[in-house]
DNA sequence: CTTACTGTATTAGGTGCCTAGTACACAGTG
DNA sequence: CACTGTGTACTAGGCACCTAATACAGTAAG
């Protein structure tokens, strides 16, 4: 599905809910699609299961996720998404973090740009290749 | 000079060392100039000591500053920069997070970019402003 | 019913980060 | 000399995160 990068200094269980909202976002889980379960996923991205749970359950709580207990965890009909005014802030510090990194690395702002457009592209295709 | 954000999951002590870095790449802080003390930087950002502590220890291990013991701690007359394939590598790596974030909210590449440049603007201005 | 799979909850332990406090060695100044 | 301001080092405590192990509740299939 996708992968875990431990130096990241983001908590595992984040890096999971933005690796699922990613794959919807992707188009990679549609509404409806079952979703690894728990121990599965646990297994394959060699994490704990209560560190998937967590994320499973935030993202149940954020209406991305639906749960059907004993059976297992599927994506949200209607997958939620963050309000405009949220999307837009949470980019907006997401850009300042990339735009302060590579300002203090010394990289000027198109080779910044053009490391965005290759990342974008890789994203892409890594989902492509596997689906 | 900078400032710390608290939700930040990347540690202070990273936070103020690429501040450091970020402020001699834009020019702020030249070769030979003065840094805080770890005392009064600390005090600044409101945080303890010891974090300041580390941070300015990683740069100079990292020959960025020079410290002149009982005097104080000054940029390096040269200040070393990453190697070009380190600078690389890095700057790829924080455009795949800022990539993978940006797809997860559902943000096409062209409102990446538009954001990326407005930050890019946002920490020059921020800067020359406070010089 | 038994078995095997789901998600969920609890407890315990280890690690990294941050804070707080204290202490030491060095340089400059009155 | 004393005093102040440097960087540095050490200990102790709290907090978030991750792991490990175990147990419980619900669903599906044999």
């Amino acid at each position: 599905m996708f992968t875990i990068n431990p130096t990241d200094p983001a908590p595992i269980w984040r890096q999971i809910e933005e690796g699922i909202r990613r794959l919807i976002a992707l188009g990679a889980l549609t509404p409806g699609a079952a979703v690894p379960s728990v121990r599965d996923l646990a297994r394959d991205l060699r994490v704990n299961p209560n560190t998937v749970a967590r994320a499973y359950q935030r993202l149940t709580e954020g209406g991305v996720l639906i749960v059907k207990r004993g059976e297992g965890t599927y994506v949200a009909d209607q997958p939620a998404q963050p309000r405009k005014a949220e999307r837009n802030e949470a980019l907006r510090e997401a850009a300042m973090r990339y735009a302060s990194s590579a300002i203090a690395i010394g990289a000027e702002i198109d080779a910044a740009v053009e490391e965005l457009e290759s990342a974008y592209d890789r994203v892409v295709r890594n989902h492509r290749r596997r689906a």
